[in-house]
DNA sequence: TTACTTTTAGTACCTAGTCATAAAATCGGA
DNA sequence: TCCGATTTTATGACTAGGTACTAAAAGTAA
């Protein structure tokens, strides 16, 4: 059955969110319609057309890989770092990280940021996290902001790097963590437990 | 001066890598030449037309952006609770939840298996996670199932419940933690069949 | 000059659209 | 059921950024 505009036009919308990728014929075909219909739909939609879809998608991610690569993997934006000393990162907690019913932030978001910012802060080539005692002070609803100050404080008898991670909102600790971390160039060599390289 | 063709050939598959959003006839202006002159040497080189390079550089990204956004959602799989006693989950480490250059699982990932696993054991309307102390014993590496085990092991003097996780790869116990847990009704032991807090 | 490479020009055709106009089909209400 | 409004479809002219092909002009080396 053919659906009704409204119906259509919500549908058409929701295709393209999910494959920009669509053509006007396409659609045309899967709403039983004339590519005429679909192009006044995208007209009253404000939705562009395959190209310009295509070119942002293509512009947005290539805006992205400029960014460093090892940055890219961090959790949260870094916005301050001293290779093995110190870094800062934020984390604009949204709708997607908390608890549905609550809307508070769920744990692993926030020790996310902060484990990726530990690993981040050590400079070298390879940084794992062996071990962390965290604490969650305090609840992070959505729409806050998370800071993350991460410092080096020192080094374990094993040749673990030391990496505290304080996290605020304001001027609040929300979370605050001790990250024991393994390094691959230690100047001390400990046979530690079976570490895997490729 | 005009290039020799040779090295008009590198400059442009050098421009067209770091710009790939560059037109036949801008770079037809920028090397001085005919625009048939650039589609000769995209032929000769086997440089695709500047849709398609766009087409590439977007369907590349949005393939990322599919991966990346159940990442914030996958946590494992309860296959068995008892709730206030124990739970089990399994969670498939892929390729976007470990490091690339290393294909070691980021730590977080465990960690959000684990912390979530100890939050959907608590039977209870809000269960928070307050303080972990976790420990990485192995690396865990793309392609490994990970099953996590949780096990209320008893109280805090402030009420709170601990749970301890232990996740392992086949018989290889691979990450620890002891949870200890906010909960929200702490004598109150209702029969509340409630759904899974996600 | 001849022979060859390189460059330029021009044509027809393509996709996935745009904009504008007009006609046809469908729907709701009295 | 007819009327007017909404919705849909059709048509034509035009666009960018190409492909594919042919042909001619310009540059270069012997």
């Amino acid at each position: 059955m053919r659906k009704s505009k409204r119906e259509r036009q919500r549908l058409l919308q929701e295709t393209i969110r999910e494959n920009p990728f669509v053509t006007d014929e396409e659609l045309a075909e899967k709403f039983s319609v004339s590519v005429q219909t679909i192009r006044l739909d995208r007209l009253e939609l404000s939705i562009p057309e395959l190209r310009e879809r295509i070119k942002h998608v293509a512009r947005q991610s290539f805006a992205d890989k400029v960014r460093a690569l090892p940055l890219e993997e961090v959790i949260g934006d870094i916005i301050d770092i001293e290779p093995d000393a110190s870094a800062i990162s934020i984390f604009d907690v949204k709708e997607e990280h908390v608890f549905r019913r609550t809307r508070i932030a769920r744990g692993h978001h926030l020790f996310a940021q902060a484990n990726s910012l530990a690993v981040a802060v050590i400079h070298d080539e390879l940084a794992l996290t062996a071990k962390a005692t965290i604490r969650f002070v305090r609840q992070v609803k959505a729409g806050e902001r998370v800071v993350a100050k991460a410092k080096v404080t020192g080094k374990t008898k094993s040749g673990r790097t030391v990496v505290d991670v304080n996290s605020y909102v304001g001027q609040e600790l929300v979370f605050s963590g001790t990250f024991e971390m393994y390094r691959s160039n230690m100047e001390k060599k400990d046979g530690d437990s079976n570490e895997y390289r490729d």
